[in-house]
DNA sequence: AAGTTGTACGAACGATCGTACTATTACTTT
DNA sequence: AAAGTAATAGTACGATCGTTCGTACAACTT
């Protein structure tokens, strides 16, 4: 249980570190983790930069700090919806749904932050990739899992290779948020429906 | 017609150039095209810093020469052997094929160098996203054609949609490259393999 | 009321960024 | 041999980076 603090300078110490992480994960998605500095968040935000600094003591726990409200944002547009569903081919359609609105609704304003971070960081080492191979493994895991469990209900043809089919489905997402964002272009969302419904339709003779 | 230079200065600084291009590429594919810093390259390549920069003028000349220099690259290993096959299903096949190679064989040690560049660029604005989107663009219309060709040639279904199988196709590749860098696990290709195979087989009954 | 704690600020640090100017050196042209 | 040109080096600039430090102030504890 967490509970919540009554002491009004760690409310506002919150508050202002809400604020700067929901800037900082905006920013990141557009210009990289990189390329998010503590300066430019002080002047978007209109505090200083040492008041910036303060709240995460070191650029890296920045980082990890903006992947983690990253992470909370996408849980509740895109996983928390889906588990709502019930297992099967329901919940799949339902998460796969979710991410190409997350993604074309640009809830961050360059698409998905995890696409962007894992292609910023796909070739560094470091905690921050780290930190990034672990979000995708557990969107990876939670794809194949609602794969697994519409196949085992019978909703998907009985040879499907969970993993296989999870990797095309997750490549569908990401080429969509990637065509519309490099050339403005919605038809990309459409092309992935396309390709996912046809991927999950049962197979039926004639 | 381009002649050779007898000019011993010039072909001097021709090769200086090719060096630090040959460099910049393989950065930019691992920091990206922002993290490329003429500094790290004079470093690197242990000439002056100024003397890199003198070669290009402004930063935003290096990166776009960048980009050039890596679709030369890219033409080598992947189109350039494809068109040399007959158009069909098989200079399809041997497109794809290249591409996987090429982006598994890290022929640039961050993977594929366009699709890092186009993740990092894909939401901002300017010359360099415009080189980008140009590569990105006909990178995409050569694969149609190639879906297109073999289409018209019977040795895909006759439904076939180019633009959309060509969306799948390339999306498969893209995965596999993410896929392979952050989990350093070369399966990706093979699912992406998979995938293609699965995709332009034709579709018999029975 | 006094003392403690947490947030935020302002100034400054060394490092690095892109860029601008001025040699210096090597080669070509006349 | 002299003049000219192209590549490279050297130095310095303003800006920005992440980071450190000392301080001011508000809020809580005793």
């Amino acid at each position: 249980m967490i509970e919540a603090s009554t002491d009004g300078r760690i409310q506002r110490g919150d508050a202002t570190r809400r604020a700067i992480l929901r800037r900082a994960v905006d920013i990141a998605s557009v210009e990289g983790l990189d390329g998010l500095s503590i300066g430019r968040l002080a002047t978007d935000l209109q505090v200083s930069k040492s008041g910036v600094f303060a709240h995460f003591g070191a650029k890296q726990e920045l980082q990890l700090a903006t992947i983690r409200a990253a992470r909370a944002i996408v849980d509740d547009h895109v996983v928390r919806p889906a588990l709502e569903v019930a297992p099967g081919l329901d919940r799949l359609r339902t998460l796969l749904d979710r991410w190409l609105r997350y993604s074309q609704d640009r809830v961050f304003p360059g698409g998905c932050f995890f696409f962007a971070a894992q292609a910023e960081f796909d070739a560094r080492p470091g905690p921050v990739r780290d930190a990034i191979t672990e979000s995708g493994s557990q969107w990876t895991r939670l794809v194949e899992s609602c794969v697994r469990e519409a196949a085992q209900l019978g909703e998907l043809a009985a040879d499907t290779d969970p993993a296989q089919l999870c990797f095309e489905l997750t490549a569908f997402l990401d080429a969509a948020n990637l065509f519309s964002l490099l050339h403005d272009d919605p038809l990309a969302y459409e092309r992935a429906r396309v390709a996912i419904r046809a991927r999950l339709r049962f197979p039926t003779p004639g």
